[in-house]
DNA sequence: TGCAATTAACTTGTATGCAAGTATAACAGA
DNA sequence: TCTGTTATACTTGCATACAAGTTAATTGCA
């Protein structure tokens, strides 16, 4: 198998380098590539229910309330209960995890700015514009 | 955040969808896709070491260790020792092994054909191009 | 109204991915 | 030869992904 070709394995690798990058990058705030994009929804998206929350981070719910839970050990969020609709709760943002999450959302976009030094204006255009493609036509099945 | 704009966001959820595909596909054989893809590697390089198939898949020995102990206990691999140095393994296909290494290279061929019919020739060139840059470049640190 | 179908969040089990550390073997220089 | 360094494979611990299944609450429809 010539894995150049591969675009299952040239998509897994992108993925896990621009994944080793940001962990290194918000490591400084003592949080994982993913908690932080976590935050950075929250931050301007407070008393989402976890549902919600999971739509737009596109994460399956056996996924997010794993990473609820730290985000929560880690008094970041409080988990509240919905009075509207019992099965589903609110999650909110404490104090500590609202400057967090300011802090979170300036370290991802730097670091989207250093990554993407490496290509110019036309190869940006074409990395989004494929990989919103692909995933775009992908929903119509 | 948005992440429309995040680059890393962008390419994990295209590394997701495309290892979903390729997973679905794969499930046929009952191997995963990361499975499959280390069979393909030794279709045509029986007898590689353990450190060397993991610089051909880029997997770091801790991950590749759990799924050669996999691909052991489902009898597609054997470990034999290595005489010349006796710290090191040689990766042996079983019969078994070797035509299920044949099946997973043509699964994953068929797969990458058809995962790739969405784009035109030229947005496969692009994104081939693209991730080729950022893994290259990502090297010169 | 009553009940089947659906939904929200969670739980369990399995498979990567990766940092950190271990034991053994090989190597390189004094 | 002796010793410090390096290399190989493995182990441990933690954090996603995700399939499958659970529980409780809500909704839709006869």
């Amino acid at each position: 198998m010539e894995k150049v070709d591969c675009i299952f394995f040239q998509l897994a690798k992108a993925y896990q380098l621009g994944n080793r990058f940001l962990t290194q990058k918000v490591s400084e705030l003592n949080l994982t590539s993913v908690q932080a994009m976590i935050l950075g929804f929250l931050d301007h998206e407070d008393q989402v229910t976890s549902s919600e929350l999971g739509k737009r981070a596109e994460l399956d719910s056996a996924t997010l309330t794993g990473i609820l839970d730290r985000l929560e050990t880690a008094g970041f969020i409080e988990r509240r209960g919905n009075p509207d609709d019992r099965r589903s709760i609110h999650i909110h943002l404490t104090k500590k995890g609202k400057s967090m999450s300011r802090e979170a959302v300036r370290v991802i976009a730097e670091a989207n700015t250093e990554f993407l030094q490496i290509l110019n204006e036309n190869e940006k255009r074409d990395l989004l514009h494929v990989i919103e493609k692909l995933r775009y036509e992908s929903t119509r099945s």
